[in-house]
Order: C-alpha cells, then sequence, then structure tokens
DNA sequence: CTGCCTGCAAACTCTTTGCACGAAT
DNA sequence: ATTCGTGCAAAGAGTTTGCAGGCAG
C-alpha cells in the first residue's frame, strides 16, 4: 500500500529539514501509509510496532506533526478528544469536508472546492487572510436507525 | 445583559426535564448571558462564582451539556483542547461559521445558511441524515503581520 | 421527606516533556 | 565524534466521576 514515491518525499523533506531519517520514523510512516481509513495516534503505534517493535508513543506524538507538516498526513480533529489522521496519497491536494456518522462513527471525506472560496472571501472581508478551512457534517445513518444494523460495517 | 425570556427558556427547559433549578444552575445561566464574547468553562466558572460563589468546577461541566442541550448555549470547538461557548440569544437559529484569527486569538461569526443545504445533500447521498455542521476558517492577520499590532485588540 | 444536586478530590484521556542513553550523519 | 533522536515515565491540560452530605420539590 506504501508508495514509494511518498516515502521518497518523506525522506526528502526530512534531509530538507536537517532531520534524520531514522527507523522508528520510517517505521511510523510506513505504518501510516499502509492506512486506507483515518486512524489515530494509538493506532498508529500499534500499527508502527508490528513493522518495528521498538517504537514509543513519544515518537508517534513527536513525528505527527513533521508528517502534517510535510502534507503527508491529513489531520482530521472532530472534536471528539482524539485527532484522526490520513494519509495524503501524491497530489492529493483537493478540498475535503467530513461526514461523521454518529452511529458507525465512521468519517467520509467529500470534496468541497467551495470551501477555499469561502474562506478567503469571508476572512478578506475581516481584515485576514486565510490559513485553512475545515467543514464538518455530523449525520445519523438511515438504515441503522431501521433496521439496526449499518451496512457499512454489517 | 441577561434577558428575561432566555433565563424563562431556562426554566422551562429543567421542568419539562424533570431537572431542578438550583442556585448554582441559575447563577451559571446568568452568568453565561452576561457574556457577549466566546468564553471557556474556565472562564465560566468565574464569572459565575462572582454570582455565587458555591458554584463549583463539577457543576459548570455538569451544567454545559443541559445548557447546549436546550440550545441556550452554542458550543464552539476550535480543535484547541479547550471548548468555547456562547449564548444563543432567543430565536437565534442561523447557521454560523467560525473564523478564528491565529494571531488574535478571536472567533468571528459569520451568517452561512448554505452549510445546512451542503448537510444535507451531502449527507443525503450517503443514506444518512445530518444533524449538524460546522464551517471553520482559521486565519491571520494582516494588520498585524504587517505593523505587530492587531487592531481588533489594540 | 425523597432523591436529585452539589462540592470535593481523585480519576481519566489524550498529549507533551525532561532526562540520560543510543544511533544517524 | 557530535548531535539529534529515542524510550521511559512523569507531568499537563481539560474534562469526568464516585461519594457523602445538602437542598429543591
Amino acid at each position: 500500500m506504501t508508495i514509494p514515491a511518498d516515502r521518497e518525499r518523506f525522506r526528502k523533506f526530512l534531509t530538507k529539514k536537517g532531520l534524520r531519517a531514522t527507523n522508528q520514523r520510517l517505521a511510523i510512516f510506513d505504518a501510516a501509509f499502509a492506512q486506507t481509513e483515518h486512524f489515530t495516534a494509538e493506532q498508529l503505534l500499534d500499527y508502527a510496532r508490528i513493522i518495528d517493535d521498538s517504537v514509543s508513543r513519544a515518537t508517534v506524538y513527536r513525528t505527527l506533526p513533521i508528517m502534517t507538516e510535510s502534507a503527508l498526513l491529513r489531520e482530521v480533529d472532530i472534536g471528539s478528544g482524539e485527532k484522526f489522521y490520513r494519509p495524503n496519497r501524491e497530489g492529493d491536494r483537493t478540498q475535503v469536508a467530513q461526514v461523521v456518522c454518529v452511529d458507525c462513527d465512521r468519517i467520509f471525506e467529500i470534496s468541497a472546492p467551495f470551501m477555499e472560496w469561502y474562506g478567503s472571501t469571508v476572512s478578506s472581508k475581516l481584515g485576514l487572510t486565510p490559513v485553512s478551512q475545515r467543514l464538518q457534517v455530523s449525520a445519523y445513518c438511515n438504515a441503522f436507525r431501521q433496521t439496526g444494523s449499518c451496512p457499512r460495517r454489517g
């Protein structure tokens, strides 16, 4: 699942910033890019430890900001206490909104290009320059409420 | 600043839910509705204690969900660790987006009626029913970056 | 009077940090 | 050889909770 080009992006970013390409950082990177869904820091720790069992919680927490800064990871905060992350594969630059199902606990991502336009329109009216924007919809699952089971997880 | 009609809404909500109108809850309510800006749980505790110094942190935290459920308060989570609250005065039902200034730390609220439309459009495509939506823009202050001081706080 | 509410303090969750050792350049 | 990076465990911030006593209805 790991795309070599992405790993190379990570190495380059590390070198450029004068940071070292340690085994732990690479293991965390590989673990993150093996995921197809959103994951938490704690889950990433578990995944990374399968690759390199010397990885510690502290290093995961120290590496996450590095990976989000380098735009390799996208941070998603749905206001639930813990933050979620998701690999940002090569070339992904689309603005996305999240739809969070309160029944499934799943996070769907939907392209929402207008967000950027809204952000700059509204910011400039206030004399501000937009840095980022996020749009989140929380919703419940019709099927689950009717049949007691969510088709998206069985 | 407290609008009696709002206080009455709170009393009614309490009664309907079989909850008691204690001095502490009323003090917390009054403190919240004396605010014109966003505030945190900790600030609310300070404000409420001016009115009734017997109010405890625990009761503030226990009362906040009651007030947000009754739509008297709006909860704003900008992903900064602590949550912010703001009185939702009588009749306020407009969908709002937040613009958070990373220099000022201020939260501006902007009407964004299209959010509701977006939420239901996107949800229905996934077989979901929208519960709520939030749109947040984080931005920096042009004046502050250029002159070193933010005109909105001097 | 009954039992919901309260204050207190301890517990909890997620994340950050100080320190001495270890490894990448 | 130098640093930067690491694991460990403790600290931190914000919020929640168990308990025994207190007050609203």
